[in-house]
RNA sequence: GUGGUUGUAGCUUAGUUGGUUAAAGCGCCAGUUUGUGGCACUGGAGACCGUGGGUUCGAAUCCCAUCUACCACCCCA
């Protein structure tokens, strides 16, 4: 096929066979989302390189080799943002939201764009919903943030889905680990892997979290983070821990999770899914007391997470998990003729006006055709419109399930329409019960 | 970026050791005497066999390259 009709690498195209689900799901969120008192920002899909090279961090692979770079006409170097928090920051400094009532509470639904390999719930350009909390230190803030990505989880049906939290502790608690770390690893240099032994000098957390069978062997030995917590940061992961159990909310304490930005302090997690694939995160999140300063704003602290959507799905599809169903067209109305046609039209037109969901014929099909059209598209209801209604001023209402046929008047079509509806409605809501 | 698998109508597939106009089911459109959908029957449209080279008298079929999709590494959501 041609490349004018081949949509880019990685991209997915949501047709509307599936819109619905999607739409469920986001809602969802949303929703969720502000029983916790979180309100939606939405902030442009690309910024200035530096927002991520200074927030998510020069040194990981997102900035150094997975960002779609590019100059504009006017020389600027922009960024499609491979993640929605940097920009969020710098939203939250640029209009000074922490100079009001803290904590500020937002979240957001939007695409990231990200130069990988697609796989199994991998994309280049993918939908990610998040949130993010402003000036809250306590360990309640944490806690309140993991417990809303579950209920969001929670409540869009996904099954088998496990919380693994982790302290990675402030920057001071860090320095030491790293150097334990370091110094455990290179007593074992010769039985490391080779990406491994890169690893050691340039990153040894990451080591934590290498496949390999004797290195990860090794790590399981090797010195754990939370070993090494300050006082403050320990007494921080136990007021955490403390929180989750008092809100009866299960987890792991899983000292091998470490996340890839640079951001992130203290309080790491992860939702994950073994419904997916190897790329199992569903939802990872943290503590980023440092961020918001190192951008240029006020010393505040700051966390939040990011729930990849795309994911979500796949764990949900491949689960086999019912969503409602998509809504259905209320009525077609098939006319027979050019008078019954113009007819048609302006009936459509008041029923949509009364918020019915309402089609007609605007290919010039034949009846047949129209009936079998009505059925596919799963119309609740029909009429025919020929000469002999209009010169009657009246029609049959059929119902395209039960196969009831209704007469009504051609006047005050749309609250006659609406009574025949509510009373099946409720009559099937009768024998339901009975 | 590194591996492995893959590619024939919108979808799912068939295509014999290379040999005429590339099959089928579903779907789509239209008909079965313009007044009612689901069933059945009939007909029709729709494929440069992923793309570009090569071998050959002849390639969907063999070879090379390339692209896409899928899966894994890496990394992350």
């Amino acid at each position: 096929m041609a490349e004018i009709n081949r949509a880019i690498k990685g991209t997915n195209d949501m047709l509307p066979a599936d819109s619905h689900k999607f739409q469920f799901v986001e809602g969802k969120m949303l929703d969720i989302a502000s029983l916790y008192g979180f309100r939606e920002i939405r902030v442009p899909v690309f910024e200035h390189t530096e927002v991520f090279q200074r927030s998510v961090g020069d040194t990981t692979d997102v900035v150094q080799k997975e960002m779609y770079t590019f100059d504009d006409k006017g020389g600027r170097s922009i960024t499609l943002r491979p993640e929605l928090t940097a920009g969020v920051v710098r939203s939250v400094i640029e209009h000074g939201l922490v100079n009001g009532a803290l904590p500020v509470k937002v979240c957001y639904v939007g695409g990231c764009y990200r130069y990988e390999k697609p796989q199994a719930g991998r994309l280049r350009e993918f939908h990610q919903f998040g949130v993010e909390c402003f000036g809250a230190a306590s360990p309640a803030a944490d806690a309140e943030v993991i417990s809303l990505g579950l209920q969001v989880l929670e409540t869009v049906g996904i099954k088998n889905i496990s919380l693994e939290i982790n302290s990675i502790g402030c920057p001071e608690c860090r320095k030491n680990y790293h150097k334990a770390l370091s110094e455990y690893f290179a007593s074992h240099i010769d039985t490391l892997c080779e990406t491994c032994r890169d690893r050691l000098s340039r990153n040894p957390m990451r080591i934590l979290d290498c496949k390999s069978p004797v290195c990860s062997a090794l790590a399981k030995d090797a010195p754990k983070v939370i070993d090494f917590l300050c006082d403050e940061c320990q007494n921080h992961f136990d007021g955490v821990k403390g929180h989750l159990d008092a809100a009866g909310i299960k987890y792991t304490v899983n000292p091998q999770i470490v996340r890839g930005l640079d951001y992130y302090t203290k309080t790491v997690f992860e939702f994950v899914s073994g419904d997916i694939g190897a790329q199992s995160t569903v939802c990872g999140g943290g503590r980023y007391d440092g961020l918001v300063s190192q951008m240029g704003g006020p010393a505040v602290s700051a966390l939040g997470f990011g729930m990849g959507i795309e994911r979500l799905m796949l764990a949900l599809e491949n689960q086999n998990s019912n969503f409602p169903e998509a809504k259905k067209c209320d009525i077609y109305i098939a006319p027979m003729g050019d008078t019954a046609a113009v007819k048609a039209t302006a009936l459509c037109t008041s029923l949509r006006r009364d918020g019915f969901e309402a089609q007609c014929d605007v290919c010039g099909r034949g009846l047949k055709a129209q009936m079998k059209y009505a059925d596919k598209i799963g119309a609740l209801y029909s009429t025919v419109i020929g000469d002999n209604e209009i010169a009657e001023n009246k029609c049959n209402i059929k119902n395209m399930i039960t196969g009831e046929i209704e007469e009504i008047s051609l006047d005050n079509f749309s609250e006659q329409f609406m009574k025949i509806k509510l009373d099946d409605a409720l009559s099937s809501l009768e024998d339901t019960i009975i």
